[in-house]
DNA sequence: GTCTATAGATTGATAGAC
DNA sequence: GTCTATCAATCTATAGAC
């Protein structure tokens, strides 16, 4: 809690695992390359995680932190449901580089622990359990209550799947195009107010 | 190319190999893993395959073959384009607990060969252009030639999606959800006779 | 809190007998 | 074509000096 210039070592450690096991993946990530990073003898390593699986869990927490202060700001500045929900789309757009390159680090890191039968995969799919909620949320608030939860998931699906093509593909047209399509998606998905209910 | 009724050693190598890149993934999948369920010592191994990479072409291939059998044969009996392309959606609800266990071999092998920086991932990626070209031609089939391969590109990443999130929540209603709102979407790609034109 | 040294297991890969 | 024995490297993890 003390407010320093300087990161603690066991931060920089998992600043540093945390990229890393977004661009190499978890198991492919050792304790020497990311000692190498942080600039430490692998031996300072354990006093401050004990095994692996807790820097691992400590790189999820971390994550789930930047999440929520993620949401909180889009929820803070988007003026309504719809440019909130947009900001989520929006994210294939900024982060287009990386997705291409490494993927979506929620969506990687779930199908690597699930693949690894890892204990914390329940922890890992609670990111995108975040992203679910707060979608969920603002497609009540868009007047679509009864299938609020559905729209969250079919959003979220869609994004994962364009991920996972723009990384297979490295095809950045195809990420726009998909996009568009997306945030026509999201204007249909408004209930007109003076027409029919279907 | 002799006809025997035993599998040769290399098949049952190839066809361990491939099971285990699918359920554990290729990095997390040792020589030991696989001369194990092959029941052959790990020295007997480089007889058949000189590198681990060399296995991991030989699975690619072996699943570039399996692939072009399901099309052809998705081709052959389907009667229309429409009813060919529904067979590939369906794949979803087939191996349906598969893919929540383990997501599916296409967009996890391509997501880690990414993440390892994998030579082969050009070749892994490969299986998606079979499936993409395959529904180029369906959509074309279907009346729809100037945007077949972007409604190709599009079921592709709306499957995908699917695969991550099932993967990653276990949901079955969720996936048989999601075959449903695609079989629509589906039926709304045939371009009506006698309709406006958008 | 950081280091060196090292354990103990496993990895991919090789050599050579049968 | 299959085996045993073995290599060198790397892995996670520990012990103990400073």
């Amino acid at each position: 809690m003390t407010v320093v210039a300087d990161k603690s070592t066991r931060e920089q450690i998992v600043d540093a695992a945390d990229q890393l096991f977004y661009k190499r993946g978890f198991e492919a990530t050792s304790f020497a390359d990311i000692a190498k990073v942080v600039n430490i003898s692998r031996g300072n390593f354990y006093h401050h995680f004990k095994t692996k699986d807790e820097i691992l869990d400590a790189v999820i927490a971390a994550r789930v932190g930047q999440t929520r202060g993620m949401l909180a700001q889009w929820e803070a500045c988007g003026p309504d449901p719809m440019s909130r929900i947009r900001s989520f789309i929006h994210i294939l757009v900024a982060n287009q580089a990386l997705i291409m390159r490494h993927g979506c680090p929620v969506g990687t890191l779930s199908t690597e622990l699930a693949k690894l039968d890892h204990p914390s995969l329940k922890q890992a799919s609670g990111l995108f359990t975040l992203f679910r909620v707060w979608l969920r949320k603002q497609f009540a608030l868009l007047g679509r209550k009864a299938d609020a939860d559905a729209l969250a998931m079919h959003l979220l699906a869609r994004s994962q799947g364009v991920a996972v093509l723009a990384n297979a593909f490295h095809d950045k047209s195809f990420v726009k195009q998909e996009v568009r399509q997306l945030c026509e998606w999201l204007e249909s998905c408004a209930p007109k107010p003076a027409a029919s209910n279907r």
